[in-house]
Order: C-alpha cells, then structure tokens, then sequence
DNA sequence: ATCGCAACGTAC
DNA sequence: GACGTACGTTGCGATC
C-alpha cells in the first residue's frame, strides 16, 4: 500500500454535489418555506469526509460563475444545460457559509470550472508530495489518476476509484479517460464527441488502440466500416472535445499549503444555520457532540458595555457610594492563581446595572498599571459590604471568592445568585458551566475568555501581567455578563421547579463548602513520606522478583510491556481483551495467578505503586506551605446526580478496604487537642430504596434495624436469618448494591463468578421476594421515559434521553439511570442538607467543631476533645432527623486521632 | 514541552 | 454490550 504514507489533501468537488444533492433528495423546505435540501445533502457529504477521514488539508471547489476557455473554443459548450434553477440558487449562499463553518478551505476562480481547479491542485499536491482524495463522482474526473498517490472517492456511494476499479468499471485506464470521454461525447455537457459511437464502441476501440491518435492512424484497420465511417466524419468533433473534456492545469494557486488546513470547527455559527435552515436533528448530533453548544443564539457578537476603569481615589469613593445605594451586585475577582489558597487579588470588578461594569485593580504589574489603588485600601473600604447578608452578591463560582476573600482576611457573605451552580441545576450534565458557555446559552453572547488574556501553555502569563486596560475590559465584561444572567436564570430555574432546592439547599452549601476548602485537613507529612520510602522497598522487592520471573526487565506499569510479557512471552491464557491489546486487569491477573507467580507480584505491585503515586506522593505534594493542612476542592457543579465531587487532591477516595490503604488514612490527624469524628449514614441508598418502594420486606428490616443483606440473604435462600453463611451474605450483598445500579444477569455473573443462568435465576427470585422493589423500578422508568427526567426527593433534574433511542443498549442504559439517579441522588440532596442543618446547629450551639469532609454518606469533623459529647449528639440528631423517610435513617459514628481510627 | 486518550484503580 | 457516580496516575502517541 503506498497511500497513507504521506499527509492528504482532498479535494471535493463542490459544484457537482451541489446538483447531486439538489436532485437527489426531495423537496425540503425550513418553516419559511425556504428550499434547503441543496445544504442539507451538501452538509451530509462533508460529515462523511470529516468523520470518516479526518482530512489534514482539505479544499472545496466550486465552477466560477461566467465564461471559460470552453465556451471560447465552442460557442455551444453546456448550451443545452439550464440556468440553475432559482430554488437551487437561493440555497448556495448557505452551502458556502456552510462550508466555511465546517472549517473547510474553499475556492472558486474566474474562468476556471472546479474540474480544472482540481486538476491544478492535484498536480500541485502531488508536486509538494501528498496523497490526493478526489472527493467526487464524476468520471471526468478519472482521467486524473494516473499515479498510485491519487484516488478519487465518492463518499454518498462510498466508492473508492484507483487505477484498477477504473479499469474495471469502465474498461480503459485513467489515462485514456480523455479520449474514451471525447469518442463518446456527453450529451449533458453537449459535447458532441463522434456521434453514433457510445460507451462500448468507445471502449471496443480503445482497447485495441491505446489513443484517439492511434485510432485514427490506424482507421483503416478499424471495423466495422460503419464505425470507421463515423470516426471519418466526425474526426474534428473528436478533436474539439477531447479538448473539451480535458483540464487546464496551468491555474495559478496563489495560496500556500497551510491556507489548506483544516480549521476548527464554528460550533455556534454551524448550530445557528442548522436552526436557521430547520434541521433539528442535526442541531441534536451537534449538541450530542458537543455538549457546549447552548441553544441557536441570534447574535453572537459581544454585547456593549460601558466598562469604567477605577483608578483614582476620587474614583473609587464615588464608585463606593453609588455601590451602597444598590442592594444587589456582581462581583468578580482576578488573581494571580486559580487556586484560591494561593491567589492573591489583582483587581476586583463589580457590577450593579446592565449597560456598565467597573474594574478597580489593585496589583497589577503589566502595561498600564502605574495608576492603580493599593489592595488594602480598596479592600478595607468594601469590607462593609462584602461582609453584610444585606448586600446580595451574584457571581460565577462565588465560592472562589469566598475563599480568596479569607485569605484576605475579609468574610464574604450574603451570595444571593451563583450562575454556574444555577447553570447545574439547570442540566447537570452538560461538560461545562463556565461563564463563556453559560453566557453563550442564556444570552446568545460570546465574551473574552480568560486565556484570549493570558495565554497558555509555556507562554501564560499571570493576570498581574496582563495589561489593564485589557483586564478591565475582559474583567467588566465577567461582572457584567453574570449580573444579567441572574434574571434569566432565575425564570429559568423558576420554570424548572427548581428554585426551592436552588435557594434552600446549593445556594446556602456554597459556603459552607468554602469554609470546609478554606480549613483544609491537617496531614502528617513524615508519616507520608516514611511510608512513601516503604512502599519504595517494597516496590523494589516486587520488581525484582517479576524481572527474575519474565527473564527480562520492562515497564511494569505499562499495560502494553507488561501484556507482551504476559501474553507473548510466558504464553500465558488472554482472558480479556480491551479496544487496544489483551488486558491485565485485576481480575485478569487473579486469574493468572493460578497459573503462573508472576501474576500476583504483579498485583502486589500495582497496589504499591498506586498507593505511592496516586496517594502517599500525590498528597504530599499538595500540602499548603502556610497553613500544613490540604484545601480539597469540593466541586458542586460536577456530577450527573447531585453529588459533590472532590479534586486537587480527590479525598473522597482515600484507601480503606486493605490494610496498606489504611496507613495512608493514618497520615489524616486532628489539629492539637481536637480529634476526628466520622459520621456516615449507614445503608442510606438502600433506605431510600426501601422508602421510595415501600417494599414490604426491605422497610420491615430497616424498622427492626435488621442486618439488611444478611435479611436479603435469608429471603433468597428460603432459611433463617440466623443461617445465613458469610458467604451467602456477601452475595446478597452483590444483588442488593447490584439493584441500585440497575445490574443485569450478566454483570451479577461475572461479579459473582456464577453463570448467567445462575445470576438470572438469583434477579428473578430477588423481584419475587422484593415485590415492592419491581415495581418502583417498572414505575421510575415510566416515569422518566414520560417526563424526559428523573426527579430526587429534593426537586433535583437530570434529563434521561436515552430511554427514547431506538438503540437498544442506549436506551437500557436510560434504564438504569431512571433507576440510580434518584436513589443515588436522593441521598446526596439529604447529606447537604444534613451539611447545612449541621453547620447552622453547631453555630447555634456555639461549639468550634468544625466540618472537614463529605464522603458522599460520611462527614469527618475537627471536634475539640472537650466538646465531643455535644458534638457527637448534635450531629446525630441532625444528620438522623434531616428528612422523614418512612424507614429510620441513622447513623455511625467514630473518632480517634486520625481518619483510620475514626473510622474504625 | 504539551495535550489527549486509554488503561487501570481508588472511593461511595 | 452487559453496574451507577466520580478523580488521578502512568504510558504513549500525536502535535506544537
């Protein structure tokens, strides 16, 4: 195979799809009435070519209105062709816009028709040594390849011509095309080629002659007479259109290779001519795609703002009165860091109305920074409003400047709107609740991003750089666009039904979960590092021994060496495979070790390594120089179902199961006379389960306080509960986590290790006993599938698509969503809810335990010694009452020094 | 050097 | 293809 060798350009044949794609699809009209199926069958076309081949350099080209050397050699050249119909006409403006959206190259030029164009740029191509696709279904075209790095592609038909399928299709090589195409003539081009002499005559003689000129040297030997009369007769018309048909390839090309790339993609401007154009299901695979696309906005361009820079103290003192005069304001800081323990304030945008916004910086250091405030003038003087309940404050992910602020010694309270959380509520699952997408969404607006200032990558500056009159523009622009997302998403989130939970629960969490980032978790360095030099050892003593055992040293903690040693060396069984090689997965290498030892010194060994990598080094890095505590980020606008998630460092997936796991929690310590109080609700998804079926059998055992899954265990095997084995109930346990997940026959199999047979038979008596469990889970898929969402007890959203696909796979795994997400999310509505009613309680109770963590069913407090008895009953009391259920909810408690023996 | 993806593994 | 929700590390190939 030669082709791929090298970098491809295609070359699409813009003007012959255009009327393939006018008059193969139907009439197709927007709401207008306006005819579109020109754009839409063009557009189907350049999704192939961009899916299908990822082009690195790519053109569109198009016949360029007007006269060519054609019609100057032969007046009558296309005269029996059409003017363009009008209803095809209208449609071309949109096919280029299209085009050009597509981030594809396009060119036209005058005197020339696209096939000469083509012809030009694969000489050109080929002289710059790249591959050529033809993107085109004409055979005219065919005569062009005539080297094995040129092939012309139909991708509607997807047919590939090479050298060989034009022999075969048509019985002549790509260098003869020109003379079989002028013997022939082309009625719809009206070129006359000989008349009386088609298709197989052409071929006939050109199979004996190689050309037209050898035709015609040899005409006397041509049979039968009657053709070697019309070739006679007609022997000019031969000759004019073997011109006709031929290219001009001499088209100067005044553009470089780069001017080819492909570019990327305008999502917003393709989503709107897709909704200009009516063509809802594409907008839909758009939005599939690329889940940042908000709805078809009129006008993307930046709204004007009067942006105020504040440099002058006369300045900010009437910028100071005019604030007190409002009761409500946008705020949003800019700093030298995006961790918020880390940055320092640069300058501070506020604003209060919807035509201006005002830019005070404070530490500027870059263009334009001789006149500014200092920080701590300007910080003490919005101190009183910034601490005030009485003033609301809206921003974009107030709980950085939440943070930032106390770092900066000043209390940020009263946040009256927050759009990214709003933005969540609102979908949870889009990719992203960044100001520029929301804004994009809600308003139809784009704005300045944060790296349009800074750069990235090796060149990025800090913001302190960035020059302020730039800053003030990009900074005002932030205040400005969330102040008027507020009311928008206010509506918004009122015509949701979701304003109760936003007010009542994510609004008041917001900071809470500031001041849980802001106190950190004091960790024992030493203990982390003397531990990371164990795991050392014992890494060393691992690898050691799997060399011995390969023959060979390689890198263990490559998935690819490791199954070459595996696999092709040893020989060893493949048990599973992944998309790219055999796998070695845990449950692979347990299965491996009964057949060879190196299989469980590979196990052991990736346990080490994780633990030192992704725990023991990881968390000592990220210990805060001034503070010897670590500042997770508790993220509030992450997950499909409610739940929080936790990053940089994510400590809600600390070790626990192995023992080596749990010295890594040893290294969690309370600060001096404190100690750690894990709380976790016990079986909450469970309970939930059992509250919103009513399940006779599962809210029975939840009341008595039972052993749920050594009940399940007892229901399943028809015994005592008293006879249930560890064994059976470790299984039980396995279907009613499995419930939960909406687990299928075949994921209890292989959980299990039991046969589909088995596990289907195991599901099937689990329903039969759990009546009540069957037919909420019939009910929740109903009800989502009518509804479109799934709903928690709490109000809480999330869109279920999938139980609409016509895939089946997709559409089950809709199933199991409308099954999770109010159980799983149901219990993350009542863990924050507990947050807060446990925050205001100690509050109220004046007690200084503070709340550290939230594990998803567990909160890890700081509690003084002294305190620990009002603190352990208050915080049970809350966490216990903070919804009625129909089954009890309760809670486990534990408290040591550290989070290991807090947990115990 | 930087990015993005795959594979893997930790938690609830 | 088959069990829900996350985040982080390493390797590795692509890209700049």
């Amino acid at each position: 195979m030669i082709m791929g060798q090298n970098k491809t350009f295609y070359l699409i044949d813009g003007s012959s799809y255009i009327y393939r794609a006018f008059y193969a699809i139907g009439r197709l009209t927007n709401a207008k009435g306006m005819p579109t199926q020109a754009v839409y069958g063009f557009n189907q076309m350049i999704l192939k070519v961009l899916r299908d081949e990822d082009p690195d350099y790519v053109c569109v080209v198009f016949d360029a209105p007007g006269p060519t050397f054609r019609s100057e050699i032969f007046a009558d050249y296309k005269a029996n062709r059409q003017k363009m119909p009008e209803d095809l006409t209208v449609q071309i403006p949109y096919i280029k816009d299209l085009v050009h959206y597509h981030g594809i190259p396009q060119m036209e030029l005058e005197g020339c028709e696209a096939d000469d164009l083509i012809a030009t740029l694969t000489r050109w191509s080929r002289d710059q040594d790249l591959d050529v696709v033809i993107v085109s279904a004409d055979k005219d075209l065919m005569q062009l390849i005539q080297d094995p790095h040129i092939r012309q592609w139909d991708p509607q038909k997807d047919k590939v011509f090479r050298e060989r399928e034009v022999a075969e299709r048509y019985g002549v090589t790509p260098r003869q095309m020109k003379d079989f195409l002028a013997l022939m003539g082309d009625s719809s081009d009206n070129i006359p080629g000989v008349k009386g002499v088609g298709e197989k005559t052409a071929r006939a003689l050109l199979e004996q002659w190689d050309s037209l000129e050898e035709i015609y040297s040899h005409i006397e030997d041509v049979t039968p007479p009657s053709v070697r009369k019309k070739l006679l007769e007609h022997r000019e018309a031969a000759y004019l259109s073997r011109k006709l048909v031929g290219f001009k390839r001499d088209v100067v090309i005044e553009r470089g290779l780069a001017d080819f790339a492909r570019q990327p993609t305008s999502l917003a401007d393709l989503a709107r001519l897709y909704d200009e154009l009516d063509f809802k299901t594409l907008i839909d695979a758009l939005r599939q795609e690329h889940s940042d696309i908000g709805p078809v906005a009129e006008e993307t361009n930046k709204a004007q703002i009067d942006n105020r820079l504040v440099s002058s103290q006369q300045d900010f003192d009437d910028l100071i009165v005019r604030l007190k005069r409002h009761k409500e304001f946008s705020i949003d800081l800019e700093t030298t860091s995006q961790d918020p323990m880390l940055a320092k304030i640069v300058g501070v945008a506020l604003c209060w109305e919807d035509d201006s916004a005002y830019y005070v910086p404070v530490a500027h250091e870059g263009p334009n920074s001789d006149q500014q405030l200092s920080r701590e003038r300007v910080l003490r003087a919005l101190e009183p409003l910034l601490s005030r309940d009485s003033f609301g404050k809206i921003g974009q992910n107030a709980k950085y400047e939440w943070v930032v602020f106390k770092q900066h010694g000043i209390d940020f309270r009263g946040i009256a709107f927050d759009t990214m959380v709003a933005s969540y509520l609102l979908d949870p699952e889009k990719r992203s609740h960044r100001l520029e997408r929301i804004a994009a969404e809600h308003l139809g607006e784009g704005m300045l991003t944060y790296t349009d200032l800074t750069g990235k990558g090796k060149n990025q500056i800090g913001f302190q750089q960035v020059d302020v009159t730039q800053a003030a523009e990009y900074a005002c622009g932030d205040a400005n666009i969330a102040w008027r997302l507020m009311p928008v998403l206010k509506q918004k989130l009122a015509d949701s039904g979701l304003v109760t939970l936003y007010e009542t629960l994510e609004l008041p969490l917001i900071e809470i979960l500031a001041g849980m980032e802001h106190r950190g978790i004091l960790v024992d360095s030493n203990k982390l590092e003397s531990l990371s030099i164990e795991l050392e050892k014992s890494m060393d003593q691992q690898t050691a021994r799997i060399y011995e055992l390969a023959g060979e040293e390689f890198n263990i903690q490559s998935p690819k060496q490791l199954a070459q040693i595996l696999f092709d060396k040893l020989g060893l069984r493949v048990i599973k495979k992944t998309k790219t090689g055999p796998s070695t997965d845990v449950n692979v290498l347990e299965q491996l070790a009964l057949e060879h030892p190196i299989a469980e010194h590979v196990l052991a060994y990736r346990s080490l390594a994780k633990l030192k990598g992704t725990y023991a080094d990881a968390l000592a890095k990220l210990i805060h120089p001034q503070t010897g505590r670590i500042h997770t980020s508790f993220n509030q606008t992450v997950t499909a179902t409610g739940r929080l998630s936790s990053s940089d460092p994510n400590l809600q997936n600390i070790p626990i199961r192995s023992e080596e796991g749990k010295k890594i929690r040893e290294a969690f310590i309370a600060s001096p006379d404190c100690c750690l109080l894990s709380v976790d609700y016990s079986q909450i998804e469970l309970r939930i389960l059992a509250h919103y079926s009513q399940d006779e059998h599962l809210v029975q055992a939840f009341r008595e306080n039972a052993d749920v899954h050594r009940r399940t265990a007892a229901e399943m095997f028809g015994i005592p509960p008293l006879e249930v084995t560890p064994e059976m109930r470790r299984q039980a346990k396995t279907i009613n986590f499995g419930i939960i997940y909406g687990m299928g026959p075949f994921g209890l199999a292989q959980r299990l290790y039991i046969s589909n047979t088995m596990a289907k038979a195991a599901i099937d008596r689990y329903f039969e006993r759990y009546r009540g469990v069957k037919q909420f889970i019939d009910a929740s898929i109903e009800t989502a599938r009518k509804a479109g969402y799934t709903e928690t007890l709490l109000g809480r959203k999330r869109a279920v698509p999938e139980l609409h696909s016509r895939n089946r796979n997709v559409r089950q795994q809709g199933e199991r969503l409308a099954i999770n997400t109010p159980i799983q999310g149901t219990a993350a509505d009542l863990i924050k809810k507990a947050m807060i009613d446990v925050e205001g309680a100690l509050h109220q109770a004046r007690l200084n335990t503070a709340m550290l963590l939230q594990v998803h069913d567990e909160l890890l407090f700081e509690v003084p010694v002294k305190e620990l008895d009002d603190a352990r009953e208050l915080i049970r009391e809350r966490m216990e009452q903070v919804w009625p259920l129909s089954v009890p909810l309760t809670v486990e408690m534990g408290w040591g020094e550290n989070w290991a023996e807090a947990h115990a």
